[in-house]
DNA sequence: TCTGGGGTCCTAGGACCC
DNA sequence: TCTGGGGTCCTAGGACCC
């Protein structure tokens, strides 16, 4: 069903250009010009990349051992990733688009979606206006992309990235211009498409995103896309399936993991790391006000590499939930205990968190003892002297105290500007 | 030497019950 | 001794996202 007009919505999709490079070049002027990578935990590969680095053919996910000296080369600023200065680098952008009076979701680090249906008449100026500020007070880089649905705002978005002419900011609220721009972008690049859905449109002939909406058989799209998939088809036609989602969702799943800084021998370490991934895990459960009831954990070997492979997952249901490191800790280590083999070289471990609800309305569980007072009391403790006093400031010494073996590398990093006072940009 | 991390949703298929 | 259908719940795995 179309729906009245006048229930028709205008959306604006935001997002940050590389954002990760963006942030970094914010306090590394000499490098506006510049290309610039960012690189995962570990400096494993380059997860985000300027337009000249792209140009230079540097790929996502490329291994930086491959193209160190491409990048050496060239000059390209390399960064190792610097997450507490991207949060809130991304804290602010968000804030602005907040500040327009509107409904907002914050869909990751670097885009948002805000429905601008009722606050202009001229949404290409609005959307232009937006640009303008977030640059202006935050020094980031935007595309803005307008549609009737956020699928579609997702592809005007793109468009405005790719287009030079429509300097960073495209219109779609009316249809005149639907099929242009549909023309021009490709199946893959639509929003839920992937790689293996990708394959199986353009084997039937599908290869734009407006070959994709004039398909007739939507009964066969659902079968190759499910729901979602054929949803997204109609949104791509100014219908509208998928509503913004105001409300952040509390995490049903968390976890926690890491490739090792170098590899693990020794079962003490794997439970040293263990031991880390369930701290970080629990607190983040704790900061969102939910318990869990199962515990998970895993490691494994390296899958690039010759020598014999080993992988274990293995999860275990508590007597009761809780949100207490010290109990989650206690019944991960009981599982690295049966799961570990000697004789491996270890390069990856992780916890996972499961069966999360809600604190308030965890079952109560007369026959074991649930998490007391005391424990909420100490946690709460805990986290808060790691808040103000930084991460790890006080931990369970079952993480083990030096444990630079297995700790990340972060040969690049860049220092955190604006979340710690000791590494302020200087003036000189 | 060196290849990320953290999520969500959907479906198929098995187990089980009536 | 044999045959059926329908419903629900759970889990593993695929696919996708940034």
């Amino acid at each position: 069903m179309l729906g009245n007009l006048n229930s028709q919505k205008v959306y604006a999709m935001i997002d940050c250009n590389s954002f990760y490079c963006s942030c970094e070049r914010l306090f590394r002027p000499e490098y506006r010009k510049r290309p610039v990578i960012v690189l995962s935990n570990n400096d494993g590969c380059a997860v985000a990349r300027t337009q000249e680095a792209k140009d230079l053919g540097i790929a996502m996910g490329a291994p930086y051992f491959k193209i160190r000296e491409l990048c050496n080369k060239h000059g390209v600023g390399v960064f190792s990733s610097n997450f507490s200065l991207y949060t809130n680098i991304s804290d602010r952008v968000m804030n602005i688009l907040a500040g327009f009076g509107v409904e907002i979701e914050v869909y990751s680090v670097d885009e948002a979606w805000i429905d601008i249906t009722n606050v202009t008449k001229d949404y290409l100026s609005y959307g232009r206006m937006i640009k303008e500020r977030v640059e202006r007070e935050v020094g980031i880089p935007v595309g803005v992309g307008i549609a009737p649905t956020k699928t579609m705002a997702k592809l005007a978005n793109h468009v405005a990235k790719k287009s030079v002419r429509s300097g960073g900011v495209v219109d779609l609220s009316h249809p005149t211009h639907w099929i242009a721009a549909r023309e021009r972008v490709k199946i893959e690049d639509v929003w839920g498409i992937g790689r293996r859905s990708a394959e199986k449109l353009n084997a039937l002939g599908i290869k734009s995103a407006e070959d994709f909406v004039q398909y007739q058989n939507d009964r066969l799209i659902q079968k190759i896309l499910t729901k979602t998939g054929l949803q997204r088809k109609k949104e791509l036609d100014g219908i509208h399936c998928f509503d913004l989602e105001l409300i952040t969702q509390k995490k049903k799943v968390i976890r926690s993991s890491r490739t090792f800084g170098s590899s693990v021998y020794e079962k003490e370490a794997m439970k040293e790391a263990i031991a880390s991934h369930v701290s970080a895990a629990a607190e983040k459960l704790r900061r969102q006000k939910s318990v869990c009831s199962v515990v998970a954990v895993f490691f494994r070997t390296s899958p690039f590499k010759n020598f014999p492979q080993f992988y274990a997952h293995e999860g275990l249901r508590l007597s009761s939930p809780t949100q207490d490191t010290r109990r989650l800790i206690k019944h991960a280590l009981e599982l690295v205990e049966g799961m570990y083999r000697g004789g491996f070289e270890y390069k990856k471990a992780g916890i996972e968190l499961h069966e999360i609800v809600d604190e308030s309305q965890a079952q109560l569980s007369l026959l074991d003892a649930n998490d007391s007072p005391l424990s909420a009391k100490l946690m709460g403790t805990m986290d808060s002297i790691n808040f103000w006093h930084g991460p790890k400031t006080l931990q369970s010494m079952a993480c083990g105290v030096d444990n630079k073996a297995w700790k990340m590398l972060r040969e690049h990093k860049s220092p955190r500007y604006t979340t710690s006072w000791y590494e302020l940009p200087k003036v000189v």
